[in-house]
DNA sequence: GTTGCTGCAAAGTGTTTGCACCCTG
DNA sequence: CAGGGTGCAAACACTTTGCAGCAAC
């Protein structure tokens, strides 16, 4: 069964001439099997259960390819490296970051939004994009 | 004049029986009078103007340790660099970043706070920080 | 004169790129 | 069979670290 992931993936790709292969299908089934906030390192490691011939460089390449096509969004919570989380109907959120187990609960504050609008509108600033991200300790962490 | 940053400084150096050095108070001078948010390699370019044999990881050290003394404090704006911002005396507030031009315009909205604690307080969460950043265009870039 | 500090260069991260060979379409 | 894709290793950009000599206390 195909999904509409894939579907979509294929769909960029063959406008822009490109090609399917073993590899990109490998680190787009990891990717949505894969937690949300994957970094490359952990889905790396994922794939090479099942590819262990791929090169962490193809990896890189095809997150961007994720990215470009729609599907993966790149982000970065301050900790040195990138993190991927589904893009694909999937609505705008923002984090909270549990600094003892790494936990990440996605909200979204439909006041904050309107108030972060407000506030750039008294600056004469066009907000194109945003990111919130809240630090502290989860329930279980305390 | 000693300003009052230079006595923390120094506050924080003799409670921890480091010394005070010529370096370190090139990169504190230089620090104090740069822009916000000045990335290593800005402030770097501008202390050799006055001390020329001045090394780099002199300045990544020294700004650890103004970073822990309280007098600066790290950012990342995603742009693969740390900027420094300065803290002593500065009160917390949030970012807007113009992606045509890179002004910073920096703003605080106290009911956006109010309502991350909100959100946060229904999750069981804990906010110990928190990190806003609107990207988008300043007035200048329409 | 101790002990911490510096400059330098080397090592470390995470990520990107060049290239010869391989595979998809 | 043409052109893009891959694995590998080297290159990158930024930051940290090891060390011998230097300077602050």
């Amino acid at each position: 069964m195909e999904s509409e992931e894939l579907k979509v993936l294929e769909n960029y790709i063959t406008r822009h001439n490109l090609k399917i292969t073993h590899q990109r299908r490998a680190v787009l089934n990891a990717f949505l099997n894969s937690d949300k906030h994957v970094s490359v390192e952990e889905l790396y490691t994922t794939i090479t259960e099942t590819e262990p011939k791929i090169g962490l460089a193809t990896v890189y390449r095809t997150l961007a390819l994720l990215t470009k096509s729609g599907l993966a969004l790149e982000m970065d919570f301050g900790d040195g490296q990138k993190r991927y989380e589904h893009s694909y109907m999937h609505a705008h959120h923002d984090h909270m970051v549990c600094t003892e187990c790494g936990k990440i609960i996605e909200f979204n504050h439909p006041l904050i939004e309107k108030f972060q609008e407000e506030v750039a509108r008294q600056n004469g600033f066009t907000i194109t994009s945003h990111k919130l991200d809240l630090f502290g300790h989860c329930n279980d962490c305390g």
